[in-house]
This record gives C-alpha cells, structure tokens and sequence, in this order.
DNA sequence: TTCAAATCTGCAAATGTTTGCAGATATGGA
DNA sequence: TCCATATCTGCAAACATTTGCAGATTTGAA
C-alpha cells in the first residue's frame, strides 16, 4: 500500500536523471528532432565521449531512443512532452530579483521554445 | 550571452533539490496548506531531525517560507503551482508495463490531486 | 586486410549528497 | 530560575555522481 512511497522514489529517479546542466540542454536539444552524437556534442560544445556517457543513462531510463546508421547513431526523445514541461520549471527558478536577472531565463525559453527558428546564445 | 549554458545550471540546482523522495513527498504534503515540522515528520513517517534538515534546503532556495508561532515552525509553499507541476511528471515515469505496474502511479495521482479529501496508503 | 571515423565502456579520482547523531537554540510554563 | 518541547546546526561516515582518459567496438572505405 505505500504507494506513495514507491512513486516518490521513482519520481526522484527520474528528477535525479534530468538534473544535470548537460543533460537539460541535451534533452532540450533533441526537441528539435533526432541528432547523432556528435551533432550534439558540437551544439552543446561538449566532448562527444561525454554526450555518449549522457545519452546511456537517458537511454537506460528509456527517455530517448536510439537509431543507428553506418557510424553514426541518431537519438531522440521517446516521449517529446518532456522537454516542454521541463521548460515550465523555469517559473520556479529562485531569480533574485524578477526584474534583474530574468532576462537570461526570458531568453532561454525563448530559445527552447516549442517552434524553432535557430538562433544563437 | 550562453544564457543556455547559466539557466541549465540553475534549472539542474532546482531539480537536484526536488530530486528526493522524501522532499517529493514533503512538497505534495504542503500542498494543503502550511504545517508545522512535527506534522510533516508525522505524515511522513520520518524523524523531525530530517523533516528539518529537508526543510532548510528548499528554504535556502525559497521554495518554502516559515512562519513561527511559539515553538512551533509552520513551513509552506511559495509557489504552490510546484506541487501540480511535479505531479504531472508521473506522466514520465518509466514503467514497466502501462498495464501492470501503474497502479501506484495512478494512486498517487489522485493521493496528490489538486483537491484533497484525506486518505491513505 | 588495414585504416580511420564514430561511438561505447570501464575505471579511478574528484566531488557532491544523505544520514544519523550529539549538542545547540528558542520558547513557554511551573 | 529550571525544565520540557520543538526545532535547528554541525559533523563525519556511507554512499552516489561526475569527469577525464585509455582502450574496446563497430562500420565503411581503401
């Protein structure tokens, strides 16, 4: 009966697995469609030695998929929602003052929006 | 201007911090309204030590506020909207099996529902 | 074959988190 | 004042994550 012991356990695996800047941008990353790991590794200016290791642990948990053709291995999200409830938590971000310093955040969601149009920083 | 570099960084600190079961589950008990940490270690069948000791790191981020009234430190939400926004995660879980195996989840869902009319497990 | 490109795996050092516990504070009542 | 209750803080052991790097795979091309 303790469900809510079971859940809240996996909820924090998940929330565990999520909670690393690399991984965050990876996921955010993929939004856009599948990528093969070196793709991502120049986009998110990451060794590709380290995407790789990213990518099992999001793989393990089954959070993306993984496509392989020739050398190359594409990988994208299996539940693309993800990506867009990630950006909600931007609104419970502690920014120290609302008016300073939420231009970052401001930017960033636009730059993770649900359309994309490529733009830079 | 790596805005994506600096808000992945603060997003993956609000995340580690969520990202614990017993926090997960301190934050769906606040949903219903302030309580003070004896009532929280009494929910959750923990310490009151470590109900405290949880407490001061979402403090610390401003995820809670405190309101002391004699001896007592009632604790609650700052931004309620958390709560609902890590319910909806559940969506994400990876389980097994949709048929099997997703009881708890769904039990949890309606545990930590918007309304709440008290019951267990 | 042999080679180079792309990716993966394994390991250990560095770093970070969690837990329990002992002792410190703060508050209200006898 | 002295005591009990409620909560907090500090610390060290146990545990988990992250990182870089060396070496293994896998694939396609010469």
């Amino acid at each position: 009966m303790p469900s809510r012991l079971i859940v809240s356990r996996e909820l924090a695996e998940l929330l565990k697995l999520i909670a690393h800047p690399d991984r965050l941008r990876l996921i955010e990353e993929l939004r856009q469609g599948e990528k093969d790991v070196s793709g991502i590794a120049e986009a998110l200016d990451l060794p590709s030695t380290r995407v790789s290791q990213h990518l099992a642990s999001l793989k393990a948990y089954r959070l993306v998929q993984e496509r392989r053709e020739g050398r190359s291995h594409f990988y994208r999200l299996t539940r693309p929602a993800i990506a867009g409830w990630i950006v909600e938590a931007l609104e419970f971000l502690d920014v120290p003052s609302p008016l300073e310093g939420s231009d970052h955040i401001d930017r960033v969601r636009e730059l993770w929006a649900a359309d994309n149009s490529k733009s830079s920083s």
